[in-house]
DNA sequence: ATCCTAATTTAACATTTGTTAAATGCTTTT
DNA sequence: AAAAGCATTTAACAAATGTTAAATTAGGAT
């Protein structure tokens, strides 16, 4: 369990009761690689933080398979969408390589609520992490070329250019596969 | 005041004494069409929802006017990444006609945190609210060519093609004034 | 090692979008 | 009403990206 705690106290400071009560509902787990952590259709009741390998949550649209994002080490891992909706939720969770992490079942959380306050403005501002790395994401998309958003993942996300297939890195870019090979050819 | 506290209780149930502290600290503002309600480069200490009107978030990259998103009635208007982060904030907000809004004081409003969780829990409902239609936005921006994002504003959000200019919607879907009027001709 | 399959690159051409500049239309001011 | 200043459209051409298909490469299975 170690080091997710440690990571949790540099987000938000906690007490050690709730340091103790939040241990106590994280499991690790292990996936071997390209399997689904939460497949499609299945309502986000989990929480996911990477300890090691990497992960990506996608989406089929018009038969397409379109990588929405790529997520390392430490990353919260949820579908936001499904879980403030409570809704079944349009995207999947796959893992690129045989990986290891942190799951949190999602009513365990919300019933440490209630007693440990610490516990839940922690999650609010994982979440508002997340929310700030999505809107970055949106100036990206809105305002760069397709070759500038890939110098940008180079920047940004170097891992993803080793680990993830081009079509993976393709449909994140909103580019075609075709497109992002004549985009690497250029750099020579 | 009246209409605000409502909306409020159709997001999260609030308690009649958090109801009257909150409705203590929203403040009715008016502002002239084109106006800045805040500038480029002040941190963000002050979230609004509009009463009355329309207004737009923006930023300016290479020299560029960028509309990072439009907002109407009762959405919550803020800069997050500011305000999550207590920085100054690379964007602005401005009003696109005359309008009314509501407008609340973050420290305030943190204020009444620790005695109306209440509070603290709506608030935290309208950001998820506004993270979710972030994350819609870049499924948008990713997968749909220009002419389809213009479809796709057309379909959800039809009052800014006929309350914003040209330019702001063009920055708005990532294209070119030019390319925004050649796809409006197509139409016919 | 060899074969088989999937992933990536390359090529040729079509389509979309960007760029620059001019023409038209609309508002506001005087 | 005229003039001035913006906003929008149109046109012509350039550059970027999409599409289809073939060629090459890399990896896994036998």
């Amino acid at each position: 369990m170690s080091p997710i705690i440690p990571y949790f106290q540099s987000i938000y400071p906690l007490s050690t009761a709730s340091q103790e009560a939040l241990a106590g509902i994280c499991r690790e787990i292990s996936i071997p690689k390209n399997q689904d952590l939460q497949s499609i259709g299945q309502t986000c009741k989990t929480l996911y933080f990477l300890k090691k390998g990497m992960a990506r949550i996608y989406y089929v649209k018009d038969g397409m398979d379109v990588t929405e994002g790529f997520y390392g080490e430490f990353n919260l891992i949820a579908r936001a969408e499904s879980l403030f909706a409570g809704k079944p939720s349009q995207k999947g969770i796959q893992v690129l390589e045989d990986s290891e992490l942190w799951s949190i079942d999602t009513s365990a959380l919300t019933s440490l609520h209630e007693e440990h306050r610490d516990i839940e403005r922690l999650f609010a501002k994982l979440f508002q992490k997340a929310y700030v790395e999505t809107i970055q994401r949106i100036e990206n998309l809105q305002f760069h070329a397709a070759e500038e958003r890939y110098h940008l993942l180079e920047k940004e996300q170097p891992e993803v250019l080793k680990r993830a297939p081009l079509k993976f890195i393709a449909s994140y870019l909103g580019i075609t596969q075709v497109s992002l090979s004549r985009i690497r050819a250029k750099k020579s």
